[in-house]
DNA sequence: CGGTTAATTAGCTGATTGGTATATTATAGG
DNA sequence: CCTATAATATACCAATCAGCTAATTAACCG
């Protein structure tokens, strides 16, 4: 069993399970509702499946209604996430900045060291 | 071939690269310092694959010095996930306010360090 | 009861992942 | 040239993943 953060990264990281999330930011849904955008694509197994990986990573919670099993999204795992990345937004606009020195730019040879704290945004990290 | 988003968020479902994207955070290193850490858990060629990974998802890119490989941080690829993410703030604060009203409901005391939860009444959240 | 709908389980496949050991490439330098 | 170092490549393994079909459970209803 892997670390909390690792299973939300990796129930992330696949499209589908990702518009079943989005889906369900509209609100409840059965797990027919859920599948009925993919079933083109996939089958009823194959959506449950996925369901059963957002459902581990703490993501969705399925109720329980006569033969229905309403899902709802928990987005509570994705705070660690955010937080995590958190800690990478100045590096986020750094690797941009770099980007755009790199562009406008090639005169001035290896500046190994640090060569980019005009533009660092202010922003905290909230806790 | 995946789309980006799904590459990015599957190069994070690890401890192993995430700590090395940590690592690169605080500046240039090159495979065996990246892999220093790491050396009583696994062999080079695994962080290199690692590596690999994490170059295929645009979050490292590897330099050429002689026989070394200096590996930058390009955090670049995180905005895109970073911005997913931002449309889900508000459920996450949602699931907070859920958790903190289950708090007010057992801590009225003001001095909150000394008031851990009741064990009896645990926060079985879904089986 | 029997039939229908909702959903899961089981069993199978092929692809990917994470790890290993070993061999190979490339470069520095005595 | 020879050797040591840095890193990658290759080949292999076990485990997991994503998908399918088919079978099964569970509940409702006529």
């Amino acid at each position: 069993m892997q670390d909390t953060l690792s299973q939300t990264f990796s129930a992330l990281a696949d499209p589908t399970r990702r518009a079943i999330l989005a889906r369900l930011r509209t609100g409840e849904a059965t797990v027919s509702q859920l599948a009925e955008p993919f079933l083109g694509r996939m089958t009823l197994p194959g959506v449950t499946k996925h369901l059963k990986v957002l459902e581990r990573a703490g993501l969705v919670t399925k109720g329980r209604e006569a033969q229905w099993r309403p899902c709802t999204l928990n987005a509570a795992p994705l705070k660690d996430a955010a937080q995590w990345m958190e800690e990478y937004r100045v590096h986020m606009e750094a690797s941009l900045d770099r980007l755009g020195d790199y562009l406008k730019t090639i005169t001035i040879s290896t500046d190994s060291t640090t060569s980019t704290p005009d533009t660092t945004d202010d922003d905290d990290r909230d806790a």
